[in-house]
RNA sequence: GCCCCUGUAGCUCAGCUGGAUAGAGCAUCGGACUUCUAAUCCGAGGGUCGCAGGUUCGAAUCCUGUCGGGGGUGCCA
């Protein structure tokens, strides 16, 4: 048995009851209760037909339950017009004996319909080490790639290469002034090139090396890799790198900007090439595809790049995390989709900025004037599985100050640790019940459920099987945050647990299940971590 | 001007596709280690959910207005 499962098949009984009763084709929404005395799962549907059907909504509720239940469930009650279902005994025991002897089977959702998404985040430019900011949307992207992985959605990551542009150029021409400076040549660094150390190290180590390579090939390769290595470090792993130079030389942009003009929603006025977006959003203002140079604008290149995802890539869904420097862009990009009959495939996510704070002050950080806070520092001050579940225990809409001093003095409370402490604790109290003889791995059909009868066992099991339920729902919601906090409520309920039962006790067969019970809430804290990407040490 | 995000406890934030008495962490105060990890637990204090209207059986959540913070806004990427 499996949550899921049990919760679909309580929405299914419910949809043909209202259909029976009232020849309603609704479909009603069963939600988890917060507070554990309304039972496993609620309904307030009587409510929402009150007005149609034209009667109480007490006793609507009274005529639904007024039937054979589901078979997973072991009672209704009607409280205040209300429904509420508690999962019957067996089938709570056989949804937690599943997760210990097979997790792999726990861990699916049964998603309705797996979907081939893509996720792209980071895709900063490669013109030097990345920042805070790119941490952010690394812990975020890569992890709502492993929540909708779970979800069992086929996912691909990507980073966008913009290896060609502006941007590069202004990289080579300070790199090369650097590596002139060095040999004592008389260069200066382009007005709004970059002026960081990094580069002035980077052209030293160039130099050094005594190598052939162009320059400008040469730093390129040097500031992606090094990018790349951050990422790992970071366990942000790209499935793909898309080059931005080599898609601008295979033709597929013309061809984009031929279909535009066919679809008939370009126009040239002075002297450049337009699209037409407010035929598609009221909202916003056309924009330029073909600068009146007749270079392509950025946003021409993303079109056609977006597109590509679709009309040879096959995706049928695409996320794309940008900063919030790129609202407009991001409405540009979705009217152009729907332009090109890809509507709604498209979502573009916009993850809010970082301030960095030092003592009162905010922090303005540039990557060309070389005030930055690099995602190495990042990681060397605070470490990973910190930074990560600090990014991560907010939404993305959320502007973030992020306080550099404070967060490296405050590691050690960071919450993260206290989720890592419960589960540490559960390894340790297996491994001293197995010195005892007790291991659990062995003895999972006899462990007894029903003899977990203390409220503090009761709420940590109800939980425990709820899981997947919260992952399937950050997949829809798309909130990765919502792992981090149940994961910090969880972690409660066991400590708490923990410190009111002794789970390797007199009693063989309490000891058990407590010892079940333990195991599957250290399973669940290692799924939900691992989704994050934060390490679970088995010692503290 | 217009568009997007945001305003909840002293601080950092959850809760927002409307639901049952507004939550967590940190900070403050008071308790709990002879026994499986005290990086823990228990208790206390702390809120006109920015403000004002509206819709609803029901609003932190939806709508309108308003004030404050951040971002975007016709040839940067």
């Amino acid at each position: 048995m499996n949550i899921i499962l049990a919760h679909n098949e309580i929405s299914n009984w419910l949809s043909n009851r209202i259909l029976q009763l009232y020849g309603l084709d609704d479909e009603p929404e069963v939600l988890e209760p917060e507070n554990p005395q309304f039972g496993d799962f609620t309904t307030n549907v009587a409510f929402q037909l009150a007005k149609k059907v034209r009667k109480a909504p007490l006793s609507i509720a009274e005529e639904i339950v007024n039937s054979d239940l589901p078979e997973c469930i072991k009672g209704a009650d009607v409280t205040a017009g209300y429904i509420n279902f508690s999962l019957s005994n067996d089938v709570i025991s056989s949804i937690i004996r599943n997760l210990l002897s097979n997790p792999d089977d726990w861990r699916k959702l049964h998603t309705e319909k797996a979907k081939k998404i893509q996720v792209e985040f980071v895709s900063a430019n490669p013109t030097g080490p990345l920042n805070i900011v790119s941490a952010r949307a690394a812990a975020v992207g890569s992890t709502m790639a492993n929540i909708l992985e779970s979800a069992g959605h086929n996912v691909t990551t990507e980073f966008l290469l913009n290896d060609t542009g502006n941007q590069i150029h202004l990289l080579d021409n300070s790199f090369e002034a650097r590596i002139a400076q060095i040999k004592g040549n008389e260069a200066t660094i382009p007005e709004n090139g970059y002026h960081g150390e990094y580069i002035k190290d980077y052209a030293a180590e160039y130099i050094e090396s005594g190598t052939h390579v162009k320059p400008e090939k040469w730093i390129l390769n040097k500031i992606t890799s090094e990018q790349k290595q951050s990422l790992e470090k970071f366990r942000t792993h790209f499935d793909v790198w898309f080059s931005e130079k080599k898609f601008r030389r295979s033709g597929k942009i013309e061809s984009i900007i031929q279909r535009l003009e066919s679809l008939g929603t370009t126009y040239e006025r002075d002297k450049a090439t337009w699209f037409a977006a407010s035929k598609f959003n009221s909202n916003i203002k056309d924009f330029v595809l073909i600068k009146s140079d007749g270079e392509w604008a950025y946003g021409l290149v993303d079109i056609a790049y977006h597109a590509n995802k679709f009309e040879e890539r096959g995706f049928d869904k695409v996320y794309t995390i940008l900063g919030p420097d790129h609202y407009g862009h991001r409405d540009r990009l979705e009217a152009s989709m729907k332009a090109l009959g890809h509507e709604d495939k498209l979502k573009i996510l916009i993850l809010q900025q970082v301030n960095i704070i030092e003592g009162s002050e905010k922090v303005k950080m540039s990557k060309r004037a070389g005030k930055i806070i690099t995602m190495d520092e990042l990681i060397d001050d605070v470490g990973v599985d910190a930074a990560r579940f600090f990014f991560l225990a907010r939404r993305m809409e959320a502007h973030l100050d992020f306080d550099l001093n404070l967060a490296r003095d405050t590691s050690d409370v960071n919450p993260v640790y206290y989720v890592q402490y419960a589960h540490a604790r559960i390894r340790s109290i297996l491994k001293f019940a197995e010195n005892k003889g007790l291991k659990v791995e062995e003895k999972i059909n006899d462990i007894k459920f029903e003899l977990a009868i203390e409220p503090e066992e009761i709420l940590l099991i109800r939980k425990t099987i709820k899981f997947p339920l919260v992952v399937r729902n950050a997949s829809i919601i798309l909130g990765a945050h919502l792992i981090p906090f149940f994961l910090i409520e969880y972690s409660k309920l066991f400590h708490n647990f923990y410190t009111k039962h002794r789970v390797v006790g007199e009693n063989r067969e309490l000891s058990l299940t407590r010892l079940g019970i333990s195991a599957a809430v250290a399973d669940t804290i290692r799924w939900g971590l691992c989704l994050c990407g934060i390490s679970t040490p088995n010692q503290m």
